[in-house]
DNA sequence: ACTGGAAATTATCTTTTGTTAACTAATGCA
DNA sequence: TGCATTAGTTAACAAAAGATAATTTCCAGT
């Protein structure tokens, strides 16, 4: 009936052995939510700390530069989370904008929520954990790319490991997420496809 | 006697009210080590899950790129946590070396061992959400400055918001750190004392 | 204070990216 | 199906970064 509820159940049960029936604390929290294509999740200022997993679609996440170009910090769709990390982590003000490339269906809480649920249910603490880690580990991957990599490289790499993702969104965010303008990144696709080099 | 434990005990206080007194199972598994300038914390390879409280000194991890440059991942100082991101979230061998750029004192402590003593005293967990939390909203920050700025604009801010570090380490650390090379950082900085636009 | 080695700057040249604008291809919607 | 809008490509030029090498500045150890 309800796919996320499940996939977080058999996560929380080998995460931390917590039995689907014994779950009933944390999912009577959570909201289901539909997005339409377009439709904003997190707005610019935005002071809610929303979490939410991903059932199904696409958001992306950006902030509008000085000289008006957007930036795309991340795109995450369907098995993922997604939250502002400025209200979660800082309690600001989200500096970024939180929008559906596709319609989308999210399993949602509230953070502060989530934090009450966990002083009453120190069982789920595992969840947060690894929802954390998950964070942690795909902004460490990203930084590791920008440090070591060039534009060039970033999309390679992207293109070997994310080849859904690139063949699903428009270019254009793909480019921002690398950091590189659109027109950019259509260089550097012509000059991959000329190399005839496409892997590696 | 030992400024770490002193400053550990009171973030464990704020953060969940444990008294310094009921500490001790958490501090029982902590190591001093001293490292000296330029000797190694963790190696390119190594699969030991190390963490630490820089007490005094600097660390930087890097990685060696395909071309021989080195791409420097971050620098971190006292009053900082340090870990290797592959072994504890991977749990895969390093692919960044940890050294010194000073003499360094750290107290240390082998998460395997963290997550027994966690098992015991699930009242220090916060603990280890701080510590995740810390080293999320880092590595988002630094993502952001590299998705929505100029490797000079990304050098501004680092002269603006860490002057401390740019004034302590060399400049070809801090280049490799913003994903360009020590020719390249000197051109800016001469471009920055021309335009005589030092701030902002 | 001297000196050898590392760090930083400068110069030259090549490659890549940014910017702007024109043009073509793709897409969605009536 | 046709049309309007958006996305993607190409072109031309300016600005910035990479690579390499020479030179100067800075530092540490004697």
């Amino acid at each position: 009936m309800n796919a996320s509820i499940d996939t977080l159940q058999k996560l929380l049960f080998d995460l931390a052995g917590v039995m689907p029936g014994d779950t009933e604390p944390l999912f009577a929290m959570t909201n289901r939510v539909s997005l339409e294509a377009g439709e904003t999740f997190i707005r610019l200022g935005d002071v809610s700390r929303k979490l939410a997993f991903i059932e199904k679609g696409i958001i992306r996440s950006y902030t509008v530069k000085d000289n008006g170009d957007e930036a795309t910090l991340f795109i995450r769709y369907e098995g993922q989370f997604i939250a502002s990390h400025d209200t979660i982590i800082h309690r600001q003000p989200s500096g970024f904008i939180y929008r559906a490339l596709e319609p989308v269906i999210l399993l949602q809480i509230d953070y502060d929520v989530l934090e009450d649920v966990l002083k009453d249910h120190p069982e789920y603490e595992p969840l947060r954990n690894f929802f954390l880690m998950r964070m942690l580990a795909e902004s460490l991957k990203m930084m590791e790319s920008f440090v070591c990599k060039s534009p060039e490289e970033r999309y390679r790499e992207l293109v070997a490991e994310r080849f859904d993702l690139v063949n699903r969104v428009p270019d254009k965010y793909i480019a921002s997420m690398l950091g590189i303008t659109p027109v950019s990144l259509s260089r550097i696709r012509k000059r991959m496809f000329m190399k005839g080099n496409l892997s590696h």
